[in-house]
DNA sequence: TCTGGGGTCCTAGGACCC
DNA sequence: TCTGGGGTCCTAGGACCC
């Protein structure tokens, strides 16, 4: 029995391994074991691999015409991404985890995190749990996955590393039940840009002061980290050390931006084809900012030349185009993006991408009551409260609170993560009213 | 010739208010 | 009008994630 120490905490991340790859093997078994390519939106570039390719020195994000010699030379299989099928085989993914816990956070189209204390009784270890978890995902979808298991999000991240690059893991590794020193023999090990959070940049900097091993990480001073690196970087240490900063997300919460945006196949040079790549843009931004019960505020168009041509300059630029009142009307922000395009258009240039941005969103519900306009002292307490009612019914009950902000009268904030010092939690309701 | 498409959070700085 | 502190709000840009 896995001893339950005192952080109080358990968290499991699964992750499949080479997920739109997999997904296509699942449908096409003949594709197993043959080096796999999926690629980007006109073949552009390899957005996952297999692992026969990652052996070749494929990298992320490579440009397929780049590899051409390589891919004849090794058979690689090329194939256009299919969404709508990578889209499905999560669901189903997310679906079977929700049978080994409730506390099921989707973080993206192929991770999950699961809160697993006092989850994993019928089995004798979380490792344990961690391959029943992967054997009935395997078997039940063809899909293979690793599970990574610590006590902070930040370290069941690592272990899942661990549990894909080093076989004697088995695909799951749990650093809970793992002594001190096996773990600080581990993590001496693993470079600092392994870590979630710590990108390219920030590794640069840290490999810059002498710290280059997650090891190194956990025993630098919080101090100077924090005064170099700022919050950030104080809860990933925090996280390192298994105290767990980061909890479970598992509410699914509104988007505060919608994108759509694409590059072209052939470059485009007049302001008409923008327009109509715009157009399709936001009718397809358009249709998911309704799907979620949304209306949005401002429309943010941008185009772009290509970032690689050295013989040509290089244009960027955007215009955010506010709206007098929020809308979710298709020919409304179809007039919005295409004002702001005519805005940033310059012509003489090959334009290689375009894209909108739906920004300022807002629950549909609030206008629905008229909220908008009332903000202040005089609007009728039982209008507030329908409107929150409707509202965190469609949300979630925490969707909006009612709180102030000094003396400015503040009736509703959106229960993000920016404003807490200005709600007023749910409970609290009556009083602030009653006030 | 051919180089993805989404998202989030944090910070700094300026406008503005009392 | 000047000086100044304390505070909020908004935005752009950077860094990161998958």
């Amino acid at each position: 029995m896995h001893q339950a120490d005192g952080s109080g905490q358990l968290y499991a991340l699964v992750d499949c391994n080479n997920f739109f790859v997999s997904c296509e093997r699942a449908l096409k078994p003949s594709l197993q074991g043959r080096p796999v390519v999926v690629l980007s939106s006109n073949d552009g570039c390899a957005v996952a691999r297999s692992n026969e390719v990652k052996a070749l020195g494929v990298k992320m994000g490579a440009p397929w015409f780049q590899m051409q010699a390589l891919a004849r030379r090794h058979g690689i299989v090329a194939l256009s991404s299919n969404f709508t099928l990578y889209g499905d085989m999560s669901d189903r993914v997310v679906a079977i985890l929700r049978d080994f816990s409730p506390e099921v956070e989707v973080y993206s189209i192929d991770e999950s995190f699961l809160g697993i204390k006092g989850m994993d009784g019928q089995w004798a270890t979380p490792s344990a749990m961690g391959q029943a978890m992967r054997q009935r995902v395997l078997q039940w979808t063809g899909l293979p996955v690793c599970v990574g298991v610590a006590n902070s999000k930040t370290l069941a991240k690592l272990a899942n590393h661990v549990a894909k690059k080093q076989p004697d893991f088995d695909s799951v590794c749990d650093f809970s039940s793992m002594t001190k020193s096996e773990l600080d023999a581990l993590l001496a090990h693993i470079d600092v840009n392994e870590v979630w959070g710590i990108g390219r940049k920030t590794a640069e900097h840290l490999r810059r002061i002498g710290i280059n091993t997650v090891g190194v990480l956990r025993q630098a001073s919080v101090n100077t980290l924090r005064t170099h690196f700022g919050v950030v970087m104080e809860r990933i240490v925090s996280e390192l050390h298994g105290v767990s900063c980061l909890g479970l997300d598992e509410a699914e919460t509104p988007r505060q931006q919608i994108i759509a945006s694409r590059s072209f196949g052939a470059p485009v040079m007049t302001v008409d084809a923008l327009a109509e790549a715009v157009s399709s843009y936001v009718a397809r931004a358009c249709e998911r900012l309704r799907g979620q019960g949304l209306v949005c505020g401002a429309v943010h168009a941008a185009i772009e030349t290509s970032r690689f041509k050295e013989s040509e300059q290089h244009y960027a630029n955007g215009v955010t185009v506010p709206l007098h009142d929020p809308a979710d009307d298709v020919r409304l922000l179809t007039g919005a993006a295409l004002s702001g395009l005519r805005r940033i258009f310059r012509a003489g240039y090959q334009y290689k991408k375009a894209g909108v941005i739906l920004m300022d969103l807002s629950p549909a519900a609030i206008r629905q009551h008229s909220l908008f306009d009332s903000v202040g002292m005089g609007v009728q307490s039982a209008q507030v409260m329908a409107a929150m009612d409707a509202v965190n019914a469609l949300y979630g009950r925490d969707t909006l609170h009612l709180g102030s902000a000094g003396t400015q009268s503040r009736w509703m904030t959106r229960s993000d993560n920016r404003t807490p010092l200005y709600t007023t939690s749910w409970d609290e309701l009556p009083r602030v009213r009653a006030g």
